[in-house]
DNA sequence: TTGTAGGCGTTATCAG
DNA sequence: CTGATAACGCCTACAA
């Protein structure tokens, strides 16, 4: 007997059934059978044979002998905060799927377990090429794939490495600025402006958003968490708008807000340099900008493909998607400041 | 020069780098050198040539020789609803990454395009294991996969191949019929009941829990979308409630209450049998009950991590796990018919 | 203690 | 159209 049972058939199995060679097989399966000349009663009997075993390749030795895995990698430099990152990261992971399933890829999520960046140097190149994302990125390990010739695409702008790094990021400056326009369009004069620590792109972008903007009366707080006490000394010095750069500041800012007793918008405006992937249920929707994750996804997953494809890339490799303004519902027109007394 | 830039290092690059042969860098990867009496020194000096060229082993050479190259692979049987199943996808997905990064195993998404089932499940073997997911799975698929004794794991209850599929489904049954005795309790007496057709075990298992909660005044309807012109026939009739099975009905549901004017919870009571992972903003709070997709999630890799690494299984290789009730605010009190007229 | 050789299932290239 | 044969990258006896 061929085969031990309960093994899969191989080609050779196919070959014997069917009365030809492993080649013919072969020829047969992939599609070419008439290309290379093979009878037609021939490539019958091949495909009964292989129907009747219910043969299937094996993945491993295709993609051994093809030298490529058709993987596309995806690979988070998880975030240090307590939100749970992975929320706003299924959005990116959705248009990196679409385009990968419609070219052929699988993907291949590297979980964030040891966040040992060292080992994942290495474990990265299980795929084709990588999809990176997160802030924080750890520029040396780009630096390392790049000069391996190992290709990746970055989500998010990356300037760190010139133009030697191709990415898609959100153009967060325009939208930043948008935004702070919008509140001084509706009479705030005075916005207190909370922005992360650190000097990230994300975060330096919309700085600079916010700087063109061109509006004077901006105030700038880079840090952590906010209380009741500060929003309460803002507030009394006539700041009418709070913006938050990311989800955590405007976490934190609405917290402190409604510890201060301060409703927005009714007594103050709240923006923010971004949106909420998973707002709370009831939750208002938040004045801002929406990022074109999936979008995102999409793009940075056709930039790669193309690389592994070698196709001529299509367009630029480095690219700033707009960001739609989101009116939401956290701002309003400025209210003259606390003149009023308490309720 | 060795190996060409830009293509993966492989173990007899590491071999020449550290002056052994390419049999001994396997030895010392796979990580008894000791065992086999290898010398420290050289042991060390392989382990560095590897670390310095970042090699990890290439996964499908790894699987063609039959060994586990700690890849969980993740499948879905793509619904073919015009509603983006993925939303509802993701919170299992975070659960199974869960688990697989706290022990060790990296993410294998298979993709498919548009039902290309056949294709993608011979690939699914590139990994050690694979989780299942989706209404609409191909059995014929599953059976083959069990038969060659490949690792799987649905998320859903599966009966159609006995108990020899390993599965962590959701127990429907029981919170269906406790969806329907809270509506009893509020005083609905008659209930139209919007149930998906086909035989899926999702569906008739919580038709079987509709049955269960013994209250006679439940009325069945199979199939798609309904109209104002139902829903208001319906109304008529003395219908005060109405359970949509699955997202998609709810919604075709809705439409068609608001079209025939009638509001809920005002006029008519609605409740899902599930929940609503996207909902739209503002959008109430669905009377239901609600999946535990991350712990879904979360058990199936423990069982299917377990079964690989030829763990004792710790539990039952079939659960089902309880569905918290959620009460929602598409549900109130009963209210008498259509006795008021109109406005 | 280390190297050599055979094989996993497929593709691809030859000369027959 | 068919055999034979050489990769692909890795593992594992078995030799030396």
């Amino acid at each position: 007997m061929g085969r031990s049972r309960s093994s899969r058939p191989r080609q050779a199995d196919i070959a014997r059934e069917a009365g030809v060679s492993q080649a013919t097989v072969s020829l047969v399966m992939n599609g070419k059978p008439e290309a290379v000349g093979i009878a037609p009663e021939t490539v019958r009997r091949v495909r009964e044979a292989a129907e009747r075993l219910s043969y299937v390749a094996n993945p491993a030795a295709v993609r051994l002998v093809g030298k490529r895995n058709r993987l596309l990698g995806v690979y988070t430099f998880a975030a240090t905060f307590p939100v749970d990152v992975r929320d706003s990261y299924y959005p990116f992971l959705a248009g990196v799927e679409e385009r990968a399933a419609g070219r052929g890829y699988d993907l291949l999520m590297f979980t964030a377990s040891s966040g040992a960046h060292a080992d994942a140097l290495a474990r990265v190149r299980l795929a084709d090429g990588c999809v990176l994302f997160g802030r924080e990125a750890s520029i040396a390990m780009i630096e390392r794939l790049l000069d391996d010739g190992f290709p990746i695409v970055y989500i998010g702008r990356r300037d760190e490495l010139g133009d030697r790094i191709p990415y898609v990021g959100a153009d967060y400056a325009r939208a930043s600025a948008e935004v702070v326009r919008r509140l001084a369009a509706l009479g705030h004069e005075r916005i207190a402006y909370l922005r992360e620590p650190g000097d990230q792109p994300s975060t330096e972008d919309r700085a600079r958003g916010v700087r063109a903007a061109g509006v004077p009366g901006v105030r700038v707080r880079a840090g952590g968490r906010v209380d009741s006490g500060w929003v309460r000394a803002q507030h009394a010095e006539g700041v009418t708008a709070f913006v938050a750069e990311t989800v955590e500041l405007h976490a934190s800012l609405t917290g402190a807000l409604a510890d201060a007793g301060l409703r927005h918008p009714r007594d103050v405006s709240v923006a923010m340099l971004g949106d909420d992937v998973a707002p709370a249920p009831g939750a208002p929707v938040v004045s801002g900008f929406a990022l074109p994750r999936r979008e995102m996804g999409r793009q940075a997953a056709d930039l790669l493909i193309d690389m592994l494809d070698e196709r001529p890339g299509q367009g630029p490799r480095q690219r700033l998607l707009t960001c739609p303004p989101v009116a939401g519902e956290t701002a309003g027109p400025a209210r003259r400041a606390p003149l009023e007394g308490p309720e």
